[in-house]
RNA sequence: GCCCUCGUAGCUCAGCAGGAUAGAGCAGCCGCCUCCUAAGCGGCAGGUCGCAGGUUCGAAUCCUGCCGAGGGCACCA
């Protein structure tokens, strides 16, 4: 309709003979109903280059619309336009009558799930990567955030017609994973009733303790080794602050007899055993939530595949690579980077981001036309060198995009809980879900824009859940459902598929039932919106507008009248917000219950 | 110190490629079930859109500078 309303005032224009830009053309829905359905400002944008007062443009465009509607011309609007008013300093507004609208249903109904369904993305291969958390432990409520996101993020670009391919980058090569291996070791050394001292930088959560136990049961004293024999040459801990131990040289040391101790095979098992375990728990657990992926993109592969090497040669074929105090430097500075980047430090490891600047640059060459990161904000200083490493590799960092998802801060009886993997304190996901459960925690995690610092009480989660608005949502849902039931148990027969041959709908003129035809003729663009901004909040808003809308009908008018006619056409109407609602809830992984 | 994000109602947040009187949910107060689920609806009250300038017919929205909050500034991952 908006985009038949523009073309409308471009052919006014024309005939007047105003030169204008077609894209400064503007249709938008009016905020308040006396102004109309939509509105224009193009007399107010205009008035200077046309020499008029944007008052008597208004009148001049909005009498050559009446006229052009006279014609017949613009037939696809033309009809549906009750009236042109000029308001205000020069707004033309424009009122639809209720045909325009009432159409809208037997639409909505024909199309079901691909109401708002469209092919803008031209099947355009775009990738969305998201969670990615490190294999070293259960996601924890912070990851749920950059999943519930980047889940609906793929989900709208998907349902607005893009090729999508969702990704999890399993980081399963880094020193991070070999403590993870030496802690599972180290529990396993306990169970087998060896004395030691579990080293402060290693994992301590209670899951390392049951890997630890698995190993135990199935291979008894397989991995043993004597634990005074582990003890010797280690550098000291450092058990509290200032003691004067290394926690970090104490933990690499001990990754080091580690692997000697236990020779290359038995070291690699332990190591698979504990990343195979928690990978298995958070695909488990992503499972639950509603989320799958295409890839479990694993880093390791990439090293192995000589894939970081090729990158490292290549920035320095590029010649954007320098040595320096025995490390190999990536000039990222000349790409915009506040200071150069290691890529090769000086023990000849290569960093993180070398990874990292392979796995870019094979996503870019698997030819998707854009590729979307989905990262937690602490890591918001990271993108300028990402992006300048692509440049620097020829390649244009736009086609990069990075969301930066703030973390969720939980508050447990009014205080912030404190959370680090490590020492094993926080919040899993999956207590998260089984608190609030899926739904809510879905549709909570999406609500806000994803810059947006997100305060989670989980008291208010949990002891007020009914006040969540997905609940409002769904039982919106719900009621519609249960209109359904009530007519059947009342015998009364519906017709429940508008017919083109009787005219129903047109009963419909109240303010209420135009009111929700108005916000369910937005649902197309909305959608669209919400994807190409990357903005699924835009969705739980609508939905919750859509609800309201609904509720208010709801408790001013009764569907099953004995008005045959306009029983129909009621149920009709409560139909087709019944499948928006569950079109935008599906897009969020949220279910739509018959019955609540 | 430098960089990023955010400051809108008591609280949590929408609105921001400029547009007409700044919106919603909680919390507060007042009403509404002989009727399709009251997990609902209606109403009242509540704001110098952090502060100060600038751009313009018009600024919560764009620009600059301050102030405040959070985060980031490793040969860690």
């Amino acid at each position: 309709m908006k985009s038949e309303l523009k073309n409308l005032v471009g052919g006014a224009l024309y005939e007047l003979h105003i030169s204008h830009d077609p894209v400064a053309v503007v249709i938008e829905e009016t905020r308040d109903p006396r102004h109309g359905d939509f509105a224009s400002n193009i007399a107010l944008v205009l008035a200077k280059t046309a020499g008029m007062k944007p008052r008597d443009l208004a009148l001049r465009i909005a009498d050559t619309i009446e006229s052009i509607r006279q014609r017949g011309d613009f037939s696809e609007v033309g009809p549906h336009i009750a009236r042109v008013e000029v308001a205000g300093p020069g707004f033309i507004n424009f009122h639809l009558a209720a045909t325009a609208y009432h159409a809208l249903i037997p639409l909505i109904l024909e199309q079901g799930p691909n109401y708002g369904r469209s092919d803008l993305g031209a099947g355009k291969r775009v990738q969305v990567e998201f969670v990615s958390a490190n294999p070293t432990g259960p996601l924890h409520v912070g990851h749920g955030r950059g999943a519930a996101y980047g889940a609906a993020v793929a989900d709208l670009l998907a349902y607005v017609g893009f090729d999508v391919h969702r990704e999890y980058y399993v980081n399963d090569a880094g020193r991070q994973m070999d403590i993870l291996g030496t802690s599972v070791w180290l529990r396993y050394l306990e169970l087998c009733g060896e004395a030691l001292e579990f080293p402060s930088n290693g994992y301590k959560g209670d899951y390392v303790w049951d890997i630890a136990a698995t190993l135990h049961r199935d291979h008894g004293d397989a991995y043993r080794v004597d634990a005074v024999q582990l003890r010797e040459g280690l550098p000291p801990d450092e058990v509290t602050p200032g003691d004067g131990g290394d926690k970090e040289a104490h933990i690499d040391a001990l990754i080091v007899s580690a692997k000697r101790l236990l020779g290359d095979n038995r070291y690699r098992f332990v190591f698979e055993l504990g990343l195979n375990t928690i990978l298995d728990d958070i695909r488990d657990d992503l499972a639950q939530f509603g989320i799958s992926y295409q890839e479990w993109y694993s880093e390791r592969s990439l090293v192995e595949s000589g894939a970081v090497n090729r990158a490292v040669e290549r920035l320095r074929e590029a010649g954007h690579v320098y040595e320096q105090a025995g490390a190999l430097w990536f000039r990222s500075t000349a790409f915009g980077d506040e200071k150069d980047r290691v890529v090769v430090r000086e023990n000849g490891q290569m960093t993180y981001f070398a990874s990292d600047i392979a796995y870019h640059m094979d996503k870019l060459e698997r030819g998707f036309t854009r590729v979307i990161d989905v990262w937690g904000a602490d890591h918001h200083g990271y993108v300028p060198r990402v992006k300048a490493a692509l440049s620097a590799l020829g390649d244009d960092p736009r086609r990069l995009d990075v969301l930066l998802v703030q973390f969720a801060v939980l508050y447990r009886g009014g205080e912030k809980v404190q959370m680090s993997t490590r020492s094993g304190e926080f919040v899993t996901l999956r207590e998260l879900r089984k608190e609030v459960g899926r739904d809510a925690a879905r549709f909570f995690y999406v609500m806000r824009r994803c810059e947006q610092h997100m305060d989670f009480d989980l008291d208010l989660a949990k002891s007020q859940s009914a006040d969540n608005p997905v609940y409002y949502v769904q039982y919106a849902h719900a009621r519609v459902a249960s209109v359904l039931q009530q007519a059947a148990e009342r015998g009364i027969a519906l017709e429940l598929t508008p017919n083109p041959s009787n005219d129903k709908l047109a009963l419909l003129t109240e303010p209420h039932e135009l009111a929700l035809l108005k916000t369910m003729a937005r649902w197309p663009e909305l959608v669209e919106a919400a994807a190409l901004s990357e903005e699924p909040h835009q969705l739980t808003h609508y939905l919750r507008e859509l609800a309201n809308d609904f509720h208010t009908y709801y408790n001013a008018h009764q569907f099953l009248v004995d008005d045959a006619a306009l029983r129909d056409a009621r149920v009709q109407l409560i139909l087709a917000v019944r499948q928006v609602l569950r079109n935008g809830l599906n897009l969020l992984g949220v279910s739509a219950p018959e019955r609540m």
